[in-house]
DNA sequence: TATGAATGAGAATTCATTCAT
DNA sequence: AATGAATGAATTCTCATTCAT
């Protein structure tokens, strides 16, 4: 093992029996990942995806009980990523501009992790076990978002159960923009601003109350 | 009454050469609905659906080119069913409400044809060629739809590039809600109040302008 | 009908039943040459020799008995137009030198009958039993005129059993030669000169007796 | 005594890894040998070949891209063991005797590889890569063969495109002559004297100069 | 734990032949 | 006699999973 390699493992001694099992695992988990992004999950046979990582077939049966169980960790894990990165993106301004911000780091994510289009998109068909689990974390979260911004006066008149519509609204409305959208020639593009902007009006009037001088939230 | 009045009819008693052949491609294709519907494009085997069909398989390939083909001609046709259902069951009132009556009529179409959702979801996986077919349909006559509205001073402050991500916005809030909310124990059910009245007021007050008395469109 | 397609199918007026009968077997018959020609018997089938004949599938099994049935006469046909074309351009020279015409003769016919090569070669094993006749045909039609030639003289020292091992020698030689010098780039070209020269030399001198002044047959 | 030599011996305990897999491969090599020489290369499907050599369908293409590659390895493989088998059985005599030699060779390689004729004639349309293969590597030694004789005095006259010629011709008489001869009542027999006879007086004639007390070759 | 050959159930598609009209 | 839709067996190839080493 070169120096290089294990520094690229993270290691600089040699690895345990555990550690070496953890990075085995690691390596099929990143390979999924890149060839579900790039194929999609129909085409990400075990075979195409241990080939990437670099392990034998049979070692694939070591650390998921099948295929299946692999394709269903995929979303929530990268999901949860994206969670974070949004939530780093956002600041403290009023709600309504806060849900902008959202929005557009959405979109950088997906240049970010050009791979997490595909991975979400197709997941409900393909790892139906782990949309759901993706879409509960997300609807969760936003849900929460949207109760405190109605705590803070930012938003009225809507109820807990609409929040939830709510929510499905917006998160559909982000993919298939980002499907239509993000792509241009092969390549993850920014999105236009013509969007951006017709997302804020919608969202802007349709949710939440005008931003007066003090109604910043929190 | 003549030959094909009587084919029309279903009341059949004797068919001529191409009226069986169209009688037998109208099967198969029926067929195709019913087991994309129930098992989903990937499960759609040629064998399953000639074997619902009642045919031989075979006989698939003197009606069809290749399975892709038969895939790639299922949404669109429904798709323009459900354009011309919705069109019918919206009225002449004020175009915010209007939209309100169509979004209702999708959630109606959905219980009429519970095959629809199924097929419109996973076509942009599976059926590549008919969803972007399909979506052109529906985008190109609901920015239409938009615009009169607009030149009616139901809206305002959007141009015609907005128009088309709001339409996608649209379209893609109502396809997460279908999935979200049409499916009680595995039986398909109507849009439930709170959800109509969330996707009410996020439109009516984001996109058109309040109603006034003499506000109506046309 | 129009005049010319009349014309075509070598009548002038109306064609009664056995003639239009026997006009569709031919045209059936053509376009099967045709086909095993350009794609060879394995591409030939059913479906592709109808639709070049212009006749339904149905049709085909009016005329003849199978598939196999068809391909086994093709050979047969062609071959006798082959002797005939052979014969009509061989002199009364020396018997060495008639053979030597013989020889660039097949290989004339190989240019004004393109489909020739491609139906005799693989007609051995895809229409074995038109494959045997063909053979029979002519290797009765050879051993004819090596008798006659040592009737004459020209040829000594070669039993009636050897005859027969030297006819197939020299088919067997035409064949691999036809094979390997007739196409060039597609094309069907005529034999190099020293192709034709090295059959002359093993020909003359092992087959023949030296030619004298009054050695010739018939 | 090592593993390997125990597998190279035919007596077989315990095999490793490297070695299973090469005895699973030439298992289906030789089933595909007996299947094709038994009923030629168009109904050598793969399903046959596998249940012959005892092994499940899909671990064909676990040695195989696919069947065509397979069958195109048939020929020039056996056409090898042809060549040595010949050349073991051809002495130091005089030219135009080493070619009889050559040429009875021929019929008893038959005779120990009945399967040979078959996957020889029919490869030409069944696995053209292979043929060709093979008809370069045959052609090739013949004509250093024929050089060297005319080296050593026994050949005149004849130049090196000549020889090329000459070389298609020798194949071509061996292929129809083996056909005819080979088999009786679907026994591969040994060559009729007559026909060795024929051959020998066509080809010591026509091709070599008469043999002298010291005209040895080499 | 890692390996990779072996498995066999299916997948899409082709095509000679039949037969009702 | 002509038609052409219907048939269904047979083909090649894929792939998730197993298991002996």
């Amino acid at each position: 093992m070169t120096q290089s390699s294990q520094a690229a493992s993270g290691k600089v001694t040699k690895l345990n029996r555990v550690e070496r099992n953890a990075w085995t695992k690691r390596k099929i988990f990143d390979a999924a990942t890149k060839v579900v992004g790039k194929y999609g999950y129909a085409e990400a046979s075990v075979a195409r995806i241990t080939e990437e990582a670099g392990v034998a077939q049979g070692t694939f049966y070591n650390h998921f009980e099948n295929r299946q169980e692999l394709l269903d960790q995929l979303l929530p894990k990268i999901g949860i990523d994206m969670v974070h990165f949004i939530r780093e993106r956002t600041g403290t301004a009023h709600a309504a501009r806060q849900e902008i911000e959202r929005f557009s780091a959405f979109f950088d994510f997906i240049r970010e992790v050009p791979e997490f289009l595909r991975i979400l998109n197709e997941a409900e068909y393909f790892a139906p076990i782990g949309y759901q689990k993706h879409l509960d974390n997300i609807a969760t979260a936003y849900v929460r978002i949207l109760r405190r911004a109605r705590h803070a006066g930012a938003i009225i008149d809507y109820s807990d159960e609409e929040f939830e519509a709510i929510v499905h609204m917006l998160m559909g409305a982000r993919g298939y923009l980002s499907r239509r959208y993000s792509y241009v020639g092969g390549n993850v593009t920014a999105a236009p601003e013509h969007v951006i902007s017709a997302y804020q009006k919608l969202v802007t009037r349709g949710l939440f109350v005008p931003e007066r001088k003090n109604g910043h939230d929190r």
